[in-house]
DNA sequence: ATGTGCATGTAACTGGTTACATGATTCG
DNA sequence: CGAATCATGTAACCAGTTACATGCACAT
């Protein structure tokens, strides 16, 4: 894909990952064909403006691959998940399912915390503050039923997407 | 209060709002009370280290409500928003509502949005993509339940927090 | 001719984190 | 005595946005 074309992708993707300026995004790109991990390709057409086609290296596969499986720590933010599951497909089956179940981890986690900060300060909390505290944990539990359904529907029927 | 208590009232509400570094929340500090947006009182208690107790000012006060106020862009982030739910009750009954009700109509729009992304492409899509608008979809309904079932609870009693 | 979409890029600025530095008190 | 918690701060660095600059193609 060329910049552009990434840009557009996470675009149509909106929230749920969030697009780089082109600001940040061309650079990136320079950044990482400086270390190879992408090529690039200058696609010359006629009647439309040049662009530049990057494509992923072996080493670039690897250091992906990494990324993705490393722990993601407890922090971790539902862009960096989603992005994560977008790419995790495309490499590993079992990498699915890992993600989806160590997110579960985390966000049960986080669930409890909030339930902890909603008990222990009872009454002497402002209306905005409980509300937010509501709010929090009515998402967390949507995540949280969400992904076991999703596990438990992909190791139902487990497609040969294997790797 | 003091920049340590801030830092440990956003780690309580941990990922709703999440909570700066001190090589960040100190300096921010510094440059409202340069604004006069806030005061200081140096608090010397015995056998504890001592404090600086920030409060804020008439100005301060006008400027933050200014700041709930302000429509919050289309992209406005869940922390903005838990942000301000928690910060808007202090001021007005009308302000939390209307913040559900801004809120309520962004959540819409996005999650029409992603549908839109959904239906557009189907079946050239992998797997993880797929899920990710999926679960996208799931967080939204949610959320805007969630939003509906506040709003009427709070219309329903309308309580005396009013301003 | 003018504006919109494609397509790429740079430079200044901003806002944040990380790492460091300091110092008192309390607990094991 | 050492570690943890309370409490404040600075400086180097990094990642991002905003704003700018360029240019071609196509439609009005």
């Amino acid at each position: 894909m060329s910049g552009y074309d990434i840009n557009r992708v996470l675009k149509s993707l909106g929230w749920l990952v969030g697009n780089p300026s082109f600001g940040s995004l061309y650079p990136a790109l320079h950044a990482l064909q400086e270390d190879g991990l992408v090529t690039v390709d200058v696609d010359n057409r006629e009647r439309k403006p040049s662009r530049k086609i990057y494509s992923i290296t072996d080493a670039g596969t690897q250091t992906l691959r990494q990324w993705i499986d490393q722990p993601a720590g407890p922090h971790a933010s539902t862009k960096a998940f989603v992005m994560r599951l977008i790419l995790a497909d495309s490499y590993s089956y079992a990498g699915l399912i890992g993600q989806l179940h160590q997110r579960r981890a985390q966000v049960a986690a986080q669930r409890t915390a909030l339930e902890q900060t909603a008990t222990t300060q009872d009454g002497k909390r402002g209306l905005g503050q409980q509300m937010a505290l509501e709010y929090g944990l009515a998402l967390a539990n949507t995540e949280l039923a969400w992904l076991d359904s999703a596990l438990e529907r992909l190791l139902k029927r487990p497609l040969a997407t294997e790797d």
